[in-house]
DNA sequence: TTGTACGCGTTATCAC
DNA sequence: GTGATAACGCGTACAA
């Protein structure tokens, strides 16, 4: 800039002036630090520019992974809005690691972006209180903060475990089983959707119902269960892919959580409950644009609906 | 830091020196500073550092949708090398229109990333020439820049489309076609591997059948095509969606390029061409990872191989 | 072992 | 309209 403003003769406030667009230049003068700026090819440095403002203009994105379907479309959204108001975006992994998700989010703090938008690992985030009073606005998706109160977004995924239930239930099984991973959120809710609807329903559970894997689902003790919830993609698939290996000798009704690419191509077709995560996306994004905007309303929650999607799997009574 | 080192009752250097681990102070004044960095929740500014030593630390991706399981594939792998290496990484898709392209490289550029990874959208990529000439590396993945020589990390899909097509051919298939994308540099790609193949078995081709959607499948006029290449996932499952619908009345056998959640559970699975996009990141990352350690060599060029994975909607002989 | 002075590239304040 | 000068928060050279 110091170059720009020798070449053109002016001052180095007036190249400021000119690259800003800010009024109170002669047209004359205007062009001939334009032209400097042309021959020299100077851009201007924005961590500089930064430095001095205090914004950042910046934006961090958290995740376990962000290749993940239901993370990247997350992430989808959340570009959307930030590209929309001028941010850019940092993205980070942490693969569930609460000490990488703490690291990631201060080497982001350190870069003073303005807001952090968190799919938060296990474990506790008190660590960002400080950062939030620093001034850093904090949204959290898909999962709720512990030891921290701010602004979520998630999916009512134990809604979504009701009417998954209440689908299988209302053709007629009453022996279902829960097939997921045995911690997380994600598995907490689906359990206490699963249960609400199984007693809502009158039904018993079995204890073994509620930990099934793949496998189990052939053993002669759970040949009971006529019927199972998939608390993932890798679930739904590893159920389906047992399922076809094990041939006509069992046929269990399935509803999975998450949409698959091939759902509707399979016979019969996957039935899923599933929530459209660019729209958690999209909500994360506005709601921190808001914060940083000014607004001071205590923390917000919004929940995004969890739909069935009927396609076959679940849509036929049991047998016996 | 001024206020910590007025807490500490040292100077700004002090600081700095304990900050940056630097030797030659006393643990006494050691503890002093850092009690005073814990008393005021100091954190360096990073902007500020890097301001002043010009190195950001920090790596910009750019492609068309980072949704897209290729793109969060090579995320993936980059990552993986950036994290190894202390980068932090930058995220902008582009929606493939190269204006937005530019503009996000720009910004980036104004930022001063170190280095961009591209998998570039059409158009022309001369805009970098003077960025690359100030001193950012610049690595495009999975599709060659234009009228630019750079360091490229590429799959050989047109290998993998003559892998696939020797596979049909092997198993007595004559009359094949192609679905896909009229333009873009995998369908380019493809379709000449297509070609290749077919002349090399002395197969002569109908015009028609290179430009094939699912629907003109079911045409009298392509009833003849026995196999089709799919040139993508989204192409592939509209294939399959369309031929379940149309039952027994047709049966072709499908070879698609890139892998799908449930290849193996529909039946026949789904034989598929593909190669390993988190490969290619890590490929791309240690590229620009060395160029940034000072390497100099001519633009390099690595090539990734793309396998064929039967499972069974190739696997047969045509009917006729 | 510690401190001083200066510079990184920009914007902001005020004077001209 | 334009310009000199001080900041922003930190690292570096060199003196103490």
């Amino acid at each position: 800039m110091k170059d720009v403003a020798a070449r053109a003769g002016v001052a180095l406030k007036t190249v400021s002036r000119v690259v800003n667009g800010e009024p109170g230049v002669t047209p004359e003068t205007t062009s001939r630090v334009l032209g400097a700026i042309e021959d020299l090819g100077f851009r201007r440095n924005e961590s500089a520019r930064l430095l001095r403002t205090g914004q950042t203009a910046t934006l961090g994105f958290i995740a376990d992974d962000c290749a993940d379907p239901d993370l990247a479309g997350v992430w989808r959204g959340l570009e959307e809005v930030a590209s929309e108001h001028g941010f850019l975006l940092y993205a980070g992994s942490t693969g569930g690691e609460p000490s990488r998700e703490e690291q990631l989010a201060l080497s982001l703090c350190a870069r003073r972006v303005d807001g952090l938008i968190i799919v938060p690992a296990p474990g506790d985030h008190g660590y960002l209180v400080p950062e939030i009073e620093a001034g850093t606005a904090a949204v959290f998706v898909l999962r709720p903060p512990a030891s921290l109160n701010a602004d979520t977004v998630i999916a009512d995924e134990r809604g979504g475990a009701r009417a998954a239930m209440a689908h299988l239930i209302a053709h007629g099984h009453r022996r279902i089983g829960y097939v997921g991973d045995p911690a997380g959120h994600r598995s907490r809710e689906l359990t206490h959707g699963y249960a609400e609807a199984m007693a809502a329903a009158g039904l018993p559970v079995a204890e073994s119902w509620t930990s099934l894997t793949p496998q189990r689902l052939l053993e002669p003790a759970v040949t009971a269960v006529t019927a199972v919830l998939c608390g993932g993609r890798e679930h739904t698939v590893r159920v389906l892919r047992t399922l076809a290996r094990a041939g006509a000798a069992r046929r269990v009704a399935i509803v999975g959580f998450g949409d698959l690419d091939l759902a509707d191509v399979v016979s019969p077709g996957v039935t899923v409950v599933s929530y459209d995560a660019a729209q958690a996306g999209r909500a994360a994004g506005e709601l921190i644009v808001r914060r940083l905007a000014g607004e001071e309303d205590p923390p917000r929650r919004i929940e995004l609906p969890v739909r069935l999607v009927p396609r076959g799997s679940a849509e036929f009574a049991p047998e016996s």
